[in-house]
DNA sequence: GAAGTGTTAAATCGC
DNA sequence: TTAACACTTC
């Protein structure tokens, strides 16, 4: 049966252009709100429809795991009787599938563990250490995002020395030599090498290389101006035998350059593959008017573009209201209050945007105040705490004990009494032998390598180990819950009742609950770990939630009716480093994409004043430039009731009216001027939370004959108060005491 | 080796 | 501000 879709009606000449588009390569150039995602997902239930592929014959992939779903449920939709899906996958999950393959062909197994940041960074800091490398003199946050971006290049350690001329590279390659020979050797891959190893196996090849050719007739790459590299390598790999690729992308969307996205890519295409028909998508179907021309007016600052005109059906729609807030809390307040507005008047589907993610923090805070519900993406996610992850290393390590990395998480995880020294002599030994850590452990156990004592728990831990191996005959959770109940490693939680403690335990569970999802499938323990592996935080979003939190880069490909975008300020928004770097261009299409995420209503708001480490900036900050660059007869002249009013004139954007923006003197906090007596009653007018008792410190500030110092300690002596100050001098710091009855300031 | 205490660094964006 | 770390003491 064929043509059962009604296509034609479902699309605008362009979309079904492009749709119809069958053989060859296309690339479609859409604008932000133009039905993307839609045209592609229509185009596999084109393929699949009239009959020129079968489901298993496509291949759709895309960033994230977010679009990955609707995309599949879309066409699930469109096709209601499909037995086999099409493959709709990101770019790393793609690469794992084909890797847990084919890995033995490039000297790995398929059972290769997935290393994430948190790994990576503990990798880096234990050859920091083998090295002699100090953080103060190479900081290890530096060599990590030089080796990943060297890494998006496609490069090896030997081939980024050669392209790097820094003063730090050959330390540099020092670390990343022996990195990627550890990760190796440890049977370890990290997210970008699920690409590289990818490209690596179907380059060296031949045979595999065809046979996914074959395999995938039909090729469908989303956000195509977000590839870089290796994942470019990947695609033209994947399409070098039958030429049909549909690349779908908008190259004013491009923000991911910082892990090596790379423009050009997208705007070679044509010369890329040959006979490549380009189309535009020109019609937006989200925004009001105003919306799109504040968007465009903006993103046409950018020199390097090609000129697109973006065009709407909508009305005009309200004016996009700005605020100028005077500190963060504040700016809280008015969102949180527009927030409640809306709700009320059954608004839902809500977002408020930042560009960093410590923002969202201060959120947080007036939502709960105001018992706003709302989500929020990002953050510590559930598989990046501590005791999740080392839950899933327990996992790994029952199967496989030869995984390095994750013995080193649960060696003296709970405390066993294998302490450092223990551990050092370990990895020597691995290091001489060339064996596992598992393996260094059996070999010296074998030899009797270790003291009486050392020796014990070794033995131990090793037999432990040997016993969570017939826990994996049982379904998935109940073997996690085996192995947890064994290891000891929930009992040390439970044994140490805290509150904190609680929440380990209950995270632990909500685990175990998750493992049972997986039970029961053949392959199931591999494909949870994958998942917790590949799992990211816009995951969490729900696109049913009434209000959600999330950074400007989560946002892509996200709509809401109601848009706030936080914090426009100079230094945050654009990012002081992004105006060090002189990345401007990429700092403002990412201000588009916010921008164009709204639907009906917009606000923008920035804050005079805001704090960093809990410490106050010193000047007034400038409101974002982006601001100036949206003509003024767009913005809304009213102004929310905590904020100072500001009036658009004439041709003048709104914030530039108006003349005194500065913050009035601050409010004088409650305890100050006054003499207190006790302890308590410091700690009580400081509402000063510390874990430990008659300490109080942070930001409370005593002024004596010293000047003015920070407070570290207050012990009540009964008739007195010792209260330990702290005075910050040249650089040294000399520690007084003085007592009782301080006036503080 | 573990626990407790003091010091200091930190935070752009993400698969 | 907090959290990780480094250092000391038991």
């Amino acid at each position: 049966m064929s043509g059962r879709i009604d296509f034609q009606s479902q699309l605008n000449p362009q979309q079904l252009r492009a749709v119809q588009h069958v053989e060859g390569p296309v690339l479609i150039l859409a604008g932000a709100g133009s039905g993307k995602t839609r045209t592609i997902t229509h185009k596999i239930a084109y393929l699949i429809d009239r009959q020129y592929s079968l489901p298993d014959q496509i291949l759709a992939v895309t960033f994230t795991n977010k679009a990955a779903t609707e995309m599949r449920e879309r066409v699930e939709q469109l096709l209601q009787h499909l037995s086999i899906p099409p493959l709709v996958s990101t770019f790393h999950s793609f690469g794992v599938r084909v890797l847990r393959r084919h890995a033995s062909r490039i000297g790995y197994s398929s059972n290769f563990t997935i290393c994430d940041k948190d790994d990576q960074k503990r990798l880096l800091k234990q050859i920091y250490g083998e090295l002699g490398f100090k953080d103060e003199y190479l900081p290890l946050a530096k060599t990590h995002s030089v080796i990943s971006r060297a890494k998006n290049q496609g490069w090896a350690p030997d081939e980024y020395l050669k392209n790097s001329r820094d003063f730090d590279s050959e330390s540099i390659h020092q670390v990343f030599s022996r990195y990627d020979e550890y990760l190796r050797k440890s049977d370890a891959a990290d997210f970008d090498d699920l690409i590289l190893l990818t490209v690596k196996l179907l380059q060296e090849h031949a045979d595999i290389r065809n046979r996914f050719c074959d395999r995938y007739k039909y090729i469908l790459v989303d956000e195509y101006q977000d590839t870089n590299a290796p994942q470019y390598e990947l695609v033209k790999l994947l399409t070098s035998r039958h030429q049909n690729i549909s690349a779908v992308g908008d190259e004013d969307q491009s923000i991911y350059s910082f892990r090596g996205a790379d423009i050009t890519n997208i705007l070679r295409f044509e010369e890329d593959f040959s006979g490549a028909e380009v189309i535009k998508l020109e019609q937006n179907y989200r925004s009001t008017q105003n919306i799109l021309d504040a968007a465009t007016a903006v993103v046409s600052n950018n020199l390097s573009r090609k000129e697109k005109v973006l065009w709407t059906a909508e009305q005009a729609g309200e004016p996009i209201s700005l605020y100028a807030a005077n500190d963060a809390r504040e700016e809280a307040l008015f969102v949180a209050r527009r927030v409640r507005q809306h709700l009320d008047s059954g608004v839902s589907g809500i977002a408020i945007l930042y560009r960093t993610n410590f923002q969202s923090r201060q959120f947080e805070e007036i939502f709960r105040m105001f018992s706003i519900p709302y989500r929020l993406v990002g953050g510590v996610s559930f598989y990046h705490r501590k005791e999740v992850r080392d839950s899933l290393a327990y996992l790994r390590i029952a199967r496989n004990p030869e995984d390095n990395i994750s013995l080193e998480r649960i060696l003296n995880a709970p405390p066993r009494g294998i302490g450092r020294v223990t551990r050092d002599k370990l990895r020597r030994l691995a290091d001489e032998k060339s064996l596992s850590l598992w393996g260094a452990l059996q070999h010296s156990l074998r030899e009797n390598l270790f003291p009486a004592r050392a020796h014990l728990v070794l033995k131990t831990f090793s037999e432990l180990v040997e016993r969570f191996r017939p826990a994996l005959d049982l379904p998935l959770h109940l073997a996690l819950e085996t192995i947890l109940d064994k290891s000891g490693y929930l009992e040390a939680f439970r044994n140490e009742a805290s509150e904190s403690n609680d929440n380990r335990v209950l995270n632990i569970q909500e685990l175990i609950a998750v493992a049972r999802d997986y039970s029961g499938d053949e392959g199931s323990l591999q494909s949870f770990l994958d998942q917790a592996a590949l799992y990211s935080e816009l995951d969490e979003f729900d696109s049913g939630a009434d209000v959600t939190l999330m950074t400007l880069h989560n946002a892509k490909g996200l709509e809401f009716p109601v848009v706030f975008l936080a914090g426009c300020e100079e230094g945050l928004f654009p990012h002081s480093r992004a105006i060090e770097e002189n990345d401007l261009e990429e700092e403002r299409r990412l201000c588009y994409v916010g921008l164009t995420r709204a639907q009906k209503k917009l606000y923008l708001s920035y804050c005079r004043r805001r704090r960093f480490f809990g410490r106050e900036t010193d000047e007034l900050n400038e409101p974002s430039r982006f601001l100036s660059e949206i003509p003024a007869k767009l913005l809304d002249s009213s102004w929310g009731q905590s904020g100072q009013m500001v009036r658009s004139q004439s041709n003048q954007p709104a914030f530039l009216s108006s003349q005194a923006l500065r913050s009035p003197a601050k409010p004088k906090k409650a305890y100050t001027g006054k003499t207190y007596n006790s302890v308590e009653s410091i700690k009580a007018a400081l509402g000063a939370r510390s874990g430990r008792s008659g300490l109080v410190s942070g930001a409370l500030i005593v002024h004596d004959k010293f000047g003015k110092g920070k407070i570290l300690k207050v012990e009540d002596t009964g008739t007195d108060l010792k209260i330990t100050v702290q005075f910050p001098g040249r650089g040294i710091k000399k520690l007084l005491q003085s007592f009782a009855k301080l006036k503080l300031l």
